[in-house]
DNA sequence: CAAAAAGTGTAGCGTATGCTACGTTTTTTC
DNA sequence: GAAAAAACGTAGCATACGCTACACTTTTTG
């Protein structure tokens, strides 16, 4: 935290890497508390001292991965949305990628580390927040919002909208999949639920 | 575990309910792992023996609490629905327990307790969903669909239109929820929330 | 290629944890 | 009220952890 920063010389940046994304693993198998450095040098290779200097303590390890891959899982979310498809057609998009979103394995187990131990960081969860959820909603609630300025659909609140879509389509899938209990959702019933959620939310707008 | 089952004296059974209860509390402030059984011991009162004869080891605590406590915080969600109400009166009565149920802290604290660290348990997993949230959405699904028999609703699938409009009310809020960053919801906002969760899902049966 | 900077390896300090052992005191049982 | 059972208190074992110190080797820089 107060120590130097260290310059980036090749070999360094090629640790820190390595470092970030062993760490990633070890904190998704054991969680934060659970995980030790130790056990991250161990498989990373390097030394503890070279970690240390690089992320100054364990919380600025975990911090740096949150930096680095958190906001970056969410991405693929926006791009379903190009704003001259069709509701019905970037809705379904939508909806598709967001179950897949949430039932890829590493991105859950990175979800839940993140409902873990983000909530002692309100500096971190705002950030996470801000550039990760919030801003996959902003884009569905802007997609939304063309759509009524087109005349194609009638919205009052298009970003209190877009939460509900996005709810009706994880709804109770989402407490399944944190505890672990992912029924393995085959493809017709993935396409079941896009498609109840697609229409209801059409119906009512 | 593979210890004698303790025969329940008044005085034992007083200690039992004190360590669970303290126990619960400790699990909430620091988290599973980071929790000490000691730290619950001079908390509570009592002797480490004592506590290790009860519940074996410190997974055991956990566990025993998850079977007395878990369950019970769905409780209140299902009285909120009385067969002879108006679908938008019982929706919006059981609309309100949900998000008040979300945002009341202990329940929350409880709630990303059991997500952190159930996944690892299936067994307790299985048992916390069918006994907690699964009872609470059947409920919802029998309510729908004795309104769809009175001929008041349409809707195809009830199981699946009670998850999706539990969803809707979660939205959102859930994630902020649980990273802590709570936007301290005023009752208007709540009401609103609510007022358009119903108003779109009855536009849609 | 030499000086400076960065990365390495290891040993270990201080502390905390889960859990057990065991002798004593309290409570329960009949 | 005495024998049996349960609860208590304490001390401590074994282990693991986060983190630092320090002497060393490798890489980078000019």
């Amino acid at each position: 935290m107060g120590d130097d920063i260290t310059r980036l010389t090749p070999k360094g940046q090629q640790r820190a890497e390595r470092f970030l994304s062993v760490a990633l693993e070890v904190f998704i198998e054991q969680g934060y508390e659970k995980a030790s450095v130790n056990e991250v040098v161990r498989r990373a290779g390097g030394s503890l001292s070279t970690l240390y200097k690089m992320f100054g303590n364990k919380e600025g390890l975990f911090i740096a991965i949150i930096e680095q891959r958190a906001l970056s899982i969410f991405a693929p979310l926006e791009q379903a949305l190009a704003d001259n498809s069709s509701p019905i057609d970037g809705l379904t998009r939508f909806g598709h990628r967001l179950l897949d979103f949430l039932l890829e394995p590493e991105a859950l187990a990175m979800y839940r580390l993140v409902l873990n131990d983000l909530h002692r960081h309100p500096v971190m969860a705002r950030h996470f927040l801000d550039h990760g959820p919030f801003q996959t909603l902003d884009r569905l609630t802007r997609y939304l919002a063309h759509h009524v300025s087109q005349g194609h659909l009638i919205i009052d609140d298009p970003r209190l909208a877009a939460g509900e879509f996005s709810g009706m389509l994880i709804s109770d899938l989402h407490i399944q999949v944190m505890v672990g209990q992912v029924p393995n959702l085959p493809p017709e019933e993935r396409q079941r639920r896009v498609a109840s959620a697609v229409r209801r939310f059409m119906a009512s707008v």
